[in-house]
DNA sequence: AGCACGCCGACT
DNA sequence: GTCGGCGTGCTC
């Protein structure tokens, strides 16, 4: 029987199809990509071994098995241990097995065919007659033949994007297909299915050289010159130029730098032609540090441990010798010196030979970690993260696959990075929630950063000052190994932080009051003695919500069941934008509802707060930033860099301003509300305010002078604020583990999140119904319970109706398993369900 | 996700 | 009558 081969295939919801391998083709590893027919398309799969045998195999009523088209790797292209990973990947987080891969190759990968069509002999006759007659009617299939007029065969793809430019309303690809087929039909065009050009593997570029022919030349002409006689016959002034250019550069000189200088591409090839330089493609390897700037400015000294840090350093040091999987949970307070500890880890696992992998949650708001990590590893690191361009991206992961480095540092997806010989995998800030992805598959980076190290043999530290409740409950018990750094560097103190009642603030100043008086006194004290101040709100706009105050209504959003925020605008009347789907109005004068004229704004976010800010201070240097400020490419990186230069005296923002960064001069942090977040639907809204407001904290103070906060809320006496204030995370973690217990949720319960969209909320919560209905039948023997259905905290986003349902159980195995037999049962309804296991937001 | 099939309303 | 909208189903 013919060989068969199990392959993953890049379409959601299809899991694992068999496919066989022809006789003429050789036995590929785990790991290649494959190109292999699917329906009538052509796709690029990736082997994942050979095919699961099953009695099926001989009956007739299976699937039909295809052959695969082509092997386009010799060698794994993914790793055959990050094939495994992806897929615990798509069985855990109940994804399709060829979106998890997906998300462990570099962009370009896959390779699909395209259709493609072209106009027959007929096809241009009739296009021609059409023509003259000129009917004069748009008529798409007259669009679709005079498009093919020329006689080329083009994709429909490209032939969408022509009409699109020309034609007022042919754009639309199933038009044109349609069009397409029509033509088809009557044999004035033909289709066919060809595969796309295939992604260019490298950005080359074009080195210019001397050869030793040209370099003998250039003496001659030196000699001829001395003499005072003409160059010789044949070299012109521009070719002797341009050889004058190369000299003394033995490596070549780009030819694009050439033409910048006014080199024609004609002199060049005079030059070549007579052999006096050549030519050579040379790969270029787009290097994300080069953008990123200031190399130079990274002669860091290298700091001297503290007691404590070598203590942590040691066990660490023993626990990656040992070269066996093992999890620690470094807990260490803000300025602890986290980063000093990885590196100097980092260093030792390379030098025994083994690599290193470092997760950080955003490092486009943490460049300092990534820079330290370059600057000790020189060429032997590389980046992943998703602000890299596609072929930056594609060239850093060629890198790592051809083991040319040994460090990787990178976001999330970097967990699937193609690193051999894995010996320590770093997870930075391991609570932070940009860990999660949120589309399918929806995984964990820190939990699948564990599965990875398992199945390497590998440690993995997770470090942060304000662990996740799962982490440090399984530190607790001694699942994972515990190590502590209660003490900052150089003995800093920690911010010392007080809380201001907003509440009396009111009382005595009015309900508008954003900045209190407290909070004014310490900035201005700080622009005295120019020091910096961060102001944290973690809420983006003007106002919240536009209000009428006659008939109590609020300006929604037509297509998500939230208000609109208003956000000033250059110009023009500030605008009311929904945070969701970007649906945006002007701000109107009037009630849509009763046409009263009193619309108020409520509510204020970060825009509201620099207006503030710049009022009370009218000279001190004040900058934003969040979503909106940051929204250009580098922008954050560009507003950041000036705040430690000094350019910038006080920075509001939202949480983007609370991750690691270090700024020296920073003495205040000033939180505006710290209530944000904690009214959450939200098991979790805890614990993200306390991990923020400890975060934000944690800026202040980080250099000689000592650091304060001032936080304002109207809940002084919660528990989340109240171990906040107190920077106290075990005080936090004992309250917050007893609301977790008494209420069931994780790290108590696993959880399952599902939500079922619909052209109505009615639609929605029937199938949502249906589906709560088939998970019921396995609750018992699973061991779990079914929630809801309800309709969804949002119960519209993007015009779409969301109910939502969730399972909690001591046990996943069972709960996934009932899962994937309610989908199954609910047919092509399971494509309105997306499915969130151990999800982090529940909103 | 594509892509095809098939079933209903508005135009030649 | 057909064109063309999108619900439903399938892909080894």
């Amino acid at each position: 029987m013919a060989r068969r081969i199990s392959v993953a295939v890049p379409v959601p919801g299809l899991d694992l199809l068999t496919y066989s391998l022809p006789d003429h083709l050789p036995q590929p590893p785990v790991g290649v990509r494959v190109l292999v027919p699917l329906g009538k398309r052509m796709v690029t799969g990736c082997l994942v071994g050979p095919a699961p045998e099953g009695p099926t195999d001989s009956e007739d009523d299976g699937p039909r098995v295809r052959a695969i088209l082509e092997i386009l790797d010799e060698h794994a292209y993914v790793p055959e241990e990050v094939v495994h990973v992806a897929l615990w990947v798509a069985d855990y987080y109940l994804a399709g097995p060829g979106e998890a891969i997906a998300a462990a190759m570099p962009p370009g990968a896959w390779i699909e065919s395209e259709r493609a069509m072209a106009a027959t002999p007929a096809g241009l006759a009739e296009c021609a007659r059409l023509t003259a007659s000129s009917s004069g009617a748009t008529d798409a299939r007259l669009a679709v033949l005079q498009a093919l007029s020329s006689g080329r065969t083009l994709t429909v793809a490209s032939l969408v994007a022509r009409l699109r430019r020309s034609v007022q309303g042919a754009g639309d690809p199933a038009a044109v297909l349609r069009a397409a087929k029509s033509l088809e039909r009557d044999g004035l065009a033909s289709l066919s299915t060809a595969l796309r050009g295939r992604p260019s593997a490298h950005k080359t570029h074009r080195v210019v050289a001397l050869t030793a022919a040209g370099l003998g030349e250039l003496g001659r002409v030196g000699r001829v010159e001395r003499a005072g006689r003409v160059g010789r016959a044949g070299l012109t002034a521009r070719q002797r130029e341009a050889l004058e250019m190369l000299q003394g550069v033995t490596e070549g000189v780009a030819a694009s730098s050439l033409s910048r200088r006014a080199v024609s591409p004609a002199t060049l090839a005079g030059l070549v032609a007579r052999g006096l330089v050549s030519i050579r493609v040379e790969r270029l390897e787009r290097d994300p540090f080069e953008s990123a700037s200031d190399l130079a400015e990274d002669r860091q000294e290298r700091p001297d441990l503290t007691d404590e840090q070598t203590a942590a350093l040691g066990s660490l040091t023993a626990f990656a010798d040992r070269a066996a999987f093992r999890v620690a949970l470094l807990h260490g307070v803000t300025g602890s010196g986290k980063t000093e500890l990885y590196v100097r880890l980092a260093e030792s696992v390379r030098e025994a030979g083994r690599s290193v992998l470092m997760l950080v949650p955003e490092i486009a708001l943490t460049p300092q970690t990534a820079r330290v990590f370059r600057h000790r590893f020189g060429s032997r690191v590389a980046v992943q993260h998703s602000g890299l361009s596609d072929g930056e991206r594609y060239d850093q992961w060629q890198r790592i696959r051809r083991g040319e480095v040994d460090v990787v540092i990178g976001t999330r997806s970097a967990v699937f990075a193609p690193l051999g010989r894995l010996g320590l995998v770093i997870v930075d800030e391991e609570h932070d929630g940009s860990y999660k992805q949120e589309e399918s598959p929806r995984y964990h980076g820190r939990d699948v950063a564990i599965v990875r190290a398992q199945h390497a043999g590998a440690l993995v530290v997770l470090g942060s000052a304000t662990p996740s409740l799962e982490s440090y409950r399984s530190a607790l018990s001694g699942r994972y190994e515990r190590i502590v750094l209660e003490r900052r560097v150089l003995d800093r103190p920690l911010a010392s932080v007080s809380v201001v009642d907003m509440r009396k603030e009111y009382a005595a100043n009015g309900p508008d009051v954003v900045l209190s008086a407290p909070l004014c006194d310490a900035i201005a004290a700080r622009l005295v003695r120019s020091e910096q101040a961060l102001v944290l709100l973690n809420r983006r706009g003007l106002a919240t919500a536009v209000f009428c105050r006659q008939c109590s209504t609020i300006l929604d959003c037509p297509n998500c069941s939230i208000s609109l925020t208003v956000h000033t605008t250059r110009g023009t009347a500030h605008r009311a934008r929904c945070h969701f789907c970007n649906y945006s109005i002007a701000v109107p004068k009037q009630c849509a509802k009763c046409a009263a004229p009193y619309l108020e704004h409520v509510g204020f976010g970060t825009e509201r707060v620099e207006a503030a800010v710049r009022e009370a201070f009218p000279r001190a240097r004040v900058e934003r930033l969040d979503r909106d400020t940051a929204r250009r490419r580098g922008a954050i990186g560009a507003i950041l860099d000036r705040f430690r230069r000094r350019e910038i005296d006080v920075l509001v923002g939202t949480q983007m301003i609370a991750k690691g960064h270090d700024f020296p001069s920073v003495t205040l942090v000033g939180v505006v509300s710290a209530d944000v977040g904690l009214g959450l639907a939200d098991f979790r809204a805890a614990e993200r305010t306390f991990q923020l407001l400890t975060q934000v904290a944690g800026r202040a103070g980080r250099g000689v002078e000592a650091g304060e906060a001032i936080v304002q809320t109207i809940h002084p006496g919660h528990y989340t604020i109240r171990h906040a204030v107190r920077q106290d995370y075990p005080g936090f973690f004992a309250d917050e583990i007893d609301f977790r217990r008494t209420m069931k949720y994780p790290p108590f319960v696993a959880m399952i999140n599902m939500v079922v969209r619909g052209p109505s909320l009615g639609a929605a919560l029937t199938l949502a119904n249906d589906l709560a209905v088939r998970l019921g039948e396995h609750a018992s023997a699973g061991g779990f319970r079914v929630v809801g259905p309800a309709p969804a905290p949002y119960t519209k986003l993007r015009g779409e109706h969301r109910a939502q349902l969730f399972l909690k159980g001591s046990r996943r195995l069972p709960m996934r398993t009932a899962v994937r037999a309610a989908l199954a049962g609910l047919g092509e309804g399971k494509r309105k369900v997306t499915v969130d296991v151990d999800p982090a937001n529940m909103l």
